[in-house]
DNA sequence: TCCAGACCACTTTTT
DNA sequence: GTGGTCTGGA
């Protein structure tokens, strides 16, 4: 059956036609790119013959790949067997699983991720002496991480390092990758560098690869780092038919590496390349769509373009002005319920927010307002300590050599096994250039450890050992590992609720594992890297990799999927994540919390002009996944970090022309206080008290009254939104951060509370700047009035 | 060896 | 505010 291309518009048909020859694609917002790409894969096999195994299609998340994988499914059926559809990491996995003793490692090898990352570098900082205060472990990480990403290797690293703490990042580098080698073990970045090296070094390797993907298509190109944009390169260098689908305007994990000029320059790497816009948006309503253009249109470095819809104008975008970040969950929850007695779904209402720790505010009131909701990613089922000991122990099953997870069990649950006795593990192991097991096993023996400790640690060893001899079903050996350890009766005998709790855990963690074993049989198995003597063949019958009764498989699935991906339709809620992870969803619904400067943008993000746009594609994607109704919403305060900090709103919302945007919500009239007391406080602020009969949430709680606060420092230029405090249109006034006492003066004598020094008195006043002496301390400060957080009391 | 309490860093975003 | 890590005593 051909595919029916008639249902593509212009560009998307010519796009999925043209099947010779390097493609850019410039997919914006909500035009139709998935479908241009799977449509373009069905061609390719129900038209033209291509056998499956000879395309390679990568995605970005592995949700992704799982759902292109569906589609094709449902177009072409069965014939998609075979072939590769996944996410970078995955498919370096498997070419590394291929050949992994090229490189030095075993087959067997297991996958860092940040967690067991972090471990090890701070045993290396340990080892190396190197001071956690002065050399942060996440700069170092960042910086090693980056240089992977950009495929330098520790040499090169060490001869560019000028800095100190590129020096001593040189220095770590080098030592970790010795022990992530000795621990046969790759973190994240080293699966794409290896990939590369793989690819690079063994012509034969890379010649089967070539032969066998014929036609290669990358999807969210523009997120792509540079050891991707090498793997491609090299992967597409034969037969250049290569794909490429991005937007430069999604571009939002440059932090990660990726590199915007993979897909500004990609007319330059491939100079015959054919281009092909897409801008027509089936997605959202008009008013939307307007936003969006209105905001991304303040970027400067990006290919000119202009979405266009057919669709209606729908309704204006909602701004709503919260008090504090219980007022903004509350208020969500409240109109998350409008809109489902007006018959949404759920499951089409996401909340999106700028970081992850502003989930916590927003589950708490959906939870009070009976809202039923889920949360993508961050940190979650798969962190819990029970969970990552489980794991460690299938791990350790798996590879031996995992040092890390065989240090993080040995003396779980408890047996005896301390501090002391796992250094001297350590230091044997060391001396004899072994593994830690190794070490473990020899240790056995030493006559100058208890007689106790040696048993058990002989216990632990034999436990390892026998659990790698267990078989038959997947289920089955994980639960038979999980009982050998002693994990669960452990925790019965603790005997609490939060043990209790753990147990559920580990249970629900089988479910995972019966979820891994049912879709991963045989039908749907993904299939191996072609080694040599198969590969040009062809027509060989490709070697199943993902098997379902494999726990290796097992592992290498958990490690390499996020929560993001376990994010089904199942039972209606309301989504939440982070901007981020929304990339490549769509809701009717979606909100948006945290508008405000130094949240959204960021304030890491503020101080340069790179920073600040790539907020701004961040915002939006934000925008763009809104079909029918968008929510931007903000909080005159919020606490963060445990302190309350009050912040001007987003320069994103300004962007957006005033005529689009309807306000409600107000400012804190009727505030008294001073503003950074306790919640629950008497003296406690306007709006955002403490819940009182059994939390039910409010539409409107803080609705009272117009304010008359603020006026000379965000004087709205147009007004014409009514009860709005914050008046739109306005460029975000620099001294918007200003508090709220701007224009109170201070005498000699008043009596003053400081946000953090407490109570205090006035002792001098030399024009905007305060002597103030703090009755805890006894100390006398110099303070800008308009600047420090203080508040005249009395 | 284990546990309780003090302390402090954390908050950008993820494969 | 919180959760992880360090420290010192039992």
């Amino acid at each position: 059956m051909p595919v029916d291309i008639a249902t593509l518009n212009g560009p998307q048909a010519e796009a999925v036609q043209c099947t010779e020859g390097p493609l850019l694609v410039l997919a914006g917002a909500g035009s139709g790119k998935t479908r241009v790409l799977t449509y373009r894969i069905a061609h390719l096999v129900e038209d033209l013959d291509v056998a499956p195994w000879e395309i390679l299609a990568i995605t970005f998340t592995n949700k992704a790949a799982a759902e292109m994988r569906e589609r094709l499914q449902g177009i072409i059926g069965p014939r998609c067997r075979g072939m590769w559809v996944s996410t970078f990491h995955s498919m370096c996995v498997r070419m590394l699983r291929a050949d992994a003793e090229r490189l030095g490692f075993s087959k067997s090898f297991t996958i860092y991720d940040a967690d067991d990352q972090k471990r090890l570098y701070k045993e290396i900082m340990a080892e190396l002496d190197i001071d956690p205060k002065r050399f942060p472990v996440n700069a170092l990480m960042g910086r090693i991480s980056q240089a992977k990403n950009e495929l330098i290797v520790p040499g090169d690293f060490e001869k560019q390092a000028i800095d100190p703490v590129g020096k001593v990042a040189a220095r770590i580098y080098t030592r970790l990758q010795e022990r992530l080698r000795a621990a046969n073990a790759f973190d994240f970045d080293d699966l794409l560098v290896y990939a590369y090296l793989l690819l690079k070094n063994h012509p034969d390797v890379l010649e089967a690869y070539q032969e066998r993907f014929r036609y290669i298509m990358v999807d969210e190109y523009q997120d792509t780092n540079h050891a991707q944009y090498a793997i491609t390169g090299l992967l597409a260098q034969k037969y250049k038919n290569i794909m490429v689908v991005g937007d430069d305007d999604q571009s939002i994990y440059s932090w990660r590496g990726a590199d915007i000029r993979n897909i500004l320059e990609f007319e330059q790497d491939y100079p015959n390349c054919h281009t092909v816009k897409l801008e027509q948006n089936y997605r959202s309503v008009g008013n939307v769509l307007a936003a969006a253009n209105a905001v991304i249109a303040n970027n400067q470095h990006r290919k000119a373009k202009k979405l266009f819809t057919s669709a209606e104008d729908g309704e204006k975008i909602h701004v709503y002005m919260a008090t504090d970040e219980r007022d903004e969950g509350r208020w969500i929850a409240g109109e998350i319920e409008k809109r489902r007695s007006a018959g949404m779904s759920y499951n089409q209402i996401a909340v999106f927010y700028r970081t992850n720790a502003q989930s916590r505010m927003l589950e708490d009131m959906l939870l009070r307002a009976g809202v039923p909701y889920r949360i993508v990613g961050g940190t979650k089922f798969f962190d819990r300590a029970e969970i990552r000991d489980v794991m460690a122990y299938l791990t350790l099953v798996v590879n031996p050599s995992d040092d890390i997870a065989a240090k993080r069990v040995i003396n779980v649950p408890r047996r005896g096994i301390g501090k002391t006795t796992i250094e001297r593990i350590e230091q044997f192991a060391r001396e004899m250039g072994m593994t830690f097991m190794q070490g473990a096993e020899l240790v056995v023996l030493d006559p100058e450890l208890r007689a106790s400790t040696r048993r058990a640690v002989g216990e632990f060893v034999e436990l390892i050992k026998e659990a790698q001899e267990y078989s038959g079903e997947l289920r089955r050996v994980v639960e038979m590992i999980v009982d050998r350890a002693g994990l669960i009766s452990a925790l019965t005998n603790e005997n609490t609720d939060e043990a209790r709790g753990r147990i559920e855990n580990i249970q629900e963690f089988m479910g995972v594992v019966d979820e891994f074993s049912q879709t991963h049989e045989e039908d749907d198995a993904e299939f191996a890297a072609p080694t040599e003597g198969d590969a040009v063949a062809g027509d060989a019958e490709p070697v199943r990799v993902l098997r379902g009764d494999s726990l290796a498989d097992f592992i290498e699935w958990v490690r390499l999927r996020t929560d993001l991906d376990t994010m089904g339709e199942d039972g209606k809620a309301v989504t939440l994540m982070t901007v981020h992870s929304s990339k490549g969803l769509e809701f009717d619904c979606v909100f948006t919390a945290g508008m405000e400067e130094t949240l959204f943008p960021h304030m890491n993000s503020v101080n340069d002009a790179a920073g600040i746009e790539e907020e701004r594609r961040l915002a939006y994607v934000a925008i763009t996944r809104a079909r029918k109704v968008l929510y931007l919403t903000c909080a005159q305060q919020r606490q963060i970090f445990g302190q309350t900090s009050a912040n001007p709103v987003s320069r994103f919302i300004h962007e957006i022309p005033a005529e689009l945007r309807q306000t409600s919500g107000l400012g804190s009239a009727g505030f008294s206080g001073t503003g950074w007391e306790k919640r629950g406080s008497r003296r406690g602020i306007a709006g955002s008290g403490t819940e009182a009969g059994g939390g039910r949430v409010f539409g409107r709680s803080s609705a009272s009254g117009s304010a008359g606060r603020g006026d000379r420092d965000r004087a709205g230029r147009s007004g014409h939104t009514g009860s709005s405090v914050h008046g739109s249109g306005g460029y975000v006034n620099p001294k918007a951060g200003k508090k709220e006492a701007a224009g109170v003066t201070f005498s000699v004598g008043d009596a003053v509370d400081h946000k953090t020094f407490g109570r205090g008195k006035v002792v001098k006043v030399d024009g905007d700047t305060l002597h103030i002496r703090f009755a805890k301390t006894g100390q006398t400060k110099k303070l800008l009035k308009d600047y420090a957080p203080i508040v005249k009391i009395g």
